[in-house]
DNA sequence: ATTTGGATTTAGAATTATTCTAAATCTTGA
DNA sequence: TCAAGATTTAGAATAATTCTAAATCCAAAT
């Protein structure tokens, strides 16, 4: 819908302004990162990436990250030693990190409830 | 002083509570980063610490800093991939990063200037 | 004092995330 | 259509960290 296209061209005119291009693989990826809900690693995001473009590979990934990353359209969280994370949402909010299964989540301040008075 | 005393008598029974040792490495290790203003990678510990124990191994800082981390004793920071680095200030505190020293310190609150309307 | 089992230390190998490299390919403007 | 520069790719290289196995240390029980 025109709110896509809108966003699409948003996104070109924010990397041209820095002489990047807007590739097929580059578009491929920022959608893959928007479309997943929690934070992706690199590798994560790779293999999304590769089932709708079968020839992606590791180091182009890395290198949009850090394109868009840069372009600032994507934040980056460095939370332990084990994989940088990445993040579509550009709005405050804070993150759930999971000991148990590893992965992050962004918390909703408007929606979190308060901690009870006896915590 | 005694107030070092303390300390180490506290520290020696926060480990005990996990049936480790305050071993020789452990305390020179953990004195090593109390003395060191910034925030130091393993690797700089490794180095401050061979100075005082020759003998003093990589995979022993790693050990240690692990220990002291986990024991509440030293915090862990991880602010970019280049190298997880660790603090012994206990006391809530912001940290800033120098983009061309790579360095990472401490801000205290109580003393930071507020940033002037203009910005 | 001696023994003993577990904790610790060590050097070096292995792993993992990331960056680098160089060649091939694509795009865009002249 | 061409040239120049940007991009993509596979794989090598690097850097931080973890693992491994053998040697050593230590505290508690004998």
């Amino acid at each position: 819908m025109s709110g896509e296209i809108d966003q699409d061209k948003e996104v070109t005119d924010r990397l041209a302004a820095s002489g990047l291009r807007f590739t097929p693989q580059r578009r491929h990826i920022f959608n893959v990162l928007t479309e997943i809900k929690d934070h992706p690693t690199a590798e994560e995001v790779y293999f999304r990436a590769k089932k709708g473009k079968p020839e992606m590979s590791m180091a182009t990934v890395y290198n949009t990250l850090d394109v868009l990353v840069k372009a600032g359209l994507v934040k980056q969280v460095n939370h332990d030693r084990q994989a940088t994370r990445f993040c579509s949402n550009l709005d405050p909010h804070c993150h759930f990190y999971c000991n148990d299964c590893g992965r992050a989540f962004d918390i909703d301040l408007k929606r979190t409830p308060r901690v009870p008075e006896a915590m």
